[in-house]
RNA sequence: GGAGGGGUUCCAGAGCGGUCAAAUGGGGCGGGCUGUAAACCCGUUGACUUCGGUCUUCGAAAGUUCGAAUCUUUCCCCCUCCA
């Protein structure tokens, strides 16, 4: 087999392929453009889509060239798979802006450097903006039946549901394809990898290349990630875990992966560090907090560098620890004249956002989770003063996990 | 087109004139145990509060009533069955 795929299966990335031993033998003859498409509805990626970025740096790591497509058209029209309803539909700005952020994302997990694997960014909204409606449908709406069509799983549980489904929405899976098939045409795409949730789309693509130019393209899917526990991954306790330090900090990203369930440790070293398989292996037995510690590092190194790793494990240690102030917490400042005005912890807590509920903060101080310096806080009023600072600063925590650092200025 | 059923707090889902900020389960949060894990146990889960209360929520609007998530009217949206 092909030593991508080889290590695309091996690494748990791979659930399904269209003519995977024609797929490996092009492998082995030759460098290939493959895309991946991703969706542009919010400002930034999230862990979900994670999996589908390691799988373009493994691609970059066996000498293949990544094409990502930023869906700037599609986006306009909103995926119907795997949803309920209708998503809302957003403003040209809000996805220019997402777009934007999202590109730069991707470029920091991706070698922009080398020429020979360098990744092409390409938006779709490029073709499709200027598409003639006739022309469209006799040259590329002809090669599909609507009976086939409705045969979709992401149409049928729809339909079956009597959920409405939108002539719009009901045509994304063309456009799809019609992606693919221009890819192909422009850049010599002739690999497309998605979500498994994304297979019908992804096989319209090569159908209709197939069709249209008579070329051969591939399909490849990942599965979806779950959790030991059964959910889907990425939730912390504020939300979606976001790859923009603009929505979660580099600590906070460490922390995710620090607090994996021990049952996916293993399992997620291989799909989102790049550590060799057999290196991997090795480390089967090693003790498991360190192996958490271990992924913490690699995932957030990839992605926030390795200074901003070092800092999140540092400041774990100290925080956890509960020794010192655990100078690399995430911060805020305070002004000394605001100290002053006599505020309290309650107020304290405010303004440092951990929370930003009042009851909820009254709650935690009932349930004994409010430390200053790790020392129980009992009392909600209680005034914040300079004695508190050592050396101008504060160590501010909410139950075992959440603290930060308070500067004093 | 005809006949029914329904929209409840993060989700699922009870409530069907006052005792309802609303059962129960899930999820979340906090505490305990531990390993920043899992499992388990306990507490908590609208907002604000001088901790006495106050304010805003049960699809939307209007109404009946001392009093409405609960009754009436109109509107919007979903579902099931028949044609």
């Amino acid at each position: 087999m092909n030593k991508f795929l080889k290590e695309f299966k091996d690494r748990g990335f791979f659930y399904q392929c269209t003519s995977e031993i024609e797929l490996s033998n092009l492998l082995n003859k030759e460098k290939i453009n493959g895309y991946i498409g991703f969706d542009c509805t919010a400002e930034s990626l999230h862990v979900g889509s994670l999996l589908q970025i390691m799988c373009l740096r493994l691609l970059q790591k066996h000498g293949h060239r990544p094409i990502v497509l930023l869906g700037g058209g599609t986006t306009r029209i909103g995926d119907p798979s795997g949803k309920d309803k209708t998503r809302k539909i957003l403003s040209e700005k809000e996805i220019d802006r997402n777009i934007k952020n999202i590109e730069k994302i991707l470029k920091k997990f991706l070698n922009v450097k080398n020429p020979k694997t360098k990744p092409i960014f390409v938006n779709n909204y490029s073709w499709l903006k200027g598409l003639n409606y006739i022309s469209f449908l006799r040259d590329i709406g002809k090669h599909f039946t609507i009976n086939k069509m409705l045969s979709f799983e992401s149409i049928k549980t729809r339909l079956e549901r009597e959920q409405s489904l939108s002539y719009m929405e009901f045509n994304y899976m063309i456009l799809q394809a019609y992606d693919f098939l221009e890819l192909n045409k422009k850049k010599n795409c002739t690999l497309q990898i998605g979500g498994s949730d994304q297979w019908g789309n992804i096989v319209n693509g090569v159908e209709l290349i197939k069709r249209c130019s008579n070329n051969q393209a591939y399909g490849l899917t990942t599965p979806l990630i779950t959790l030991a526990s059964g959910t889907k991954m990425g939730k912390t306790e504020n939300g979606a875990v976001w790859l923009d330090k603009k929505f979660l900090s580099a600590y906070d990203y460490w922390q995710f992966w620090r607090n994996i369930d021990d049952r996916d440790v293993i399992r997620f070293l291989k799909i989102f560090t790049d550590l060799e398989i057999s290196e991997i292996n090795n480390l089967q037995n090693d003790n498991i907090n360190e192996l958490k510690i271990l992924l913490a590092n690699k995932a957030t190194e990839m992605l926030h560098g390795k200074k901003a790793a070092l800092n999140s494990e540092q400041a774990a240690k100290e925080a956890f620890s509960g020794m010192s102030l655990g100078m690399n917490l995430p911060t805020i400042k305070i002004k000394s004249k605001d100290i002053d005005k006599k505020i309290s912890i309650l107020d304290l807590i405010m303004l440092s956002k951990l929370e930003n509920s009042k009851s909820e903060i009254r709650r935690l101080f009932k349930g004994n989770a409010i430390k200053i310096n790790d020392k129980l806080v009992l009392d909600e009023k209680l005034i914040i003063n300079n004695k508190m600072f050592n050396a101008n600063y504060l160590k501010l925590s909410i139950g075992k996990k959440r603290h930060m650092k308070i500067e004093l200025i």
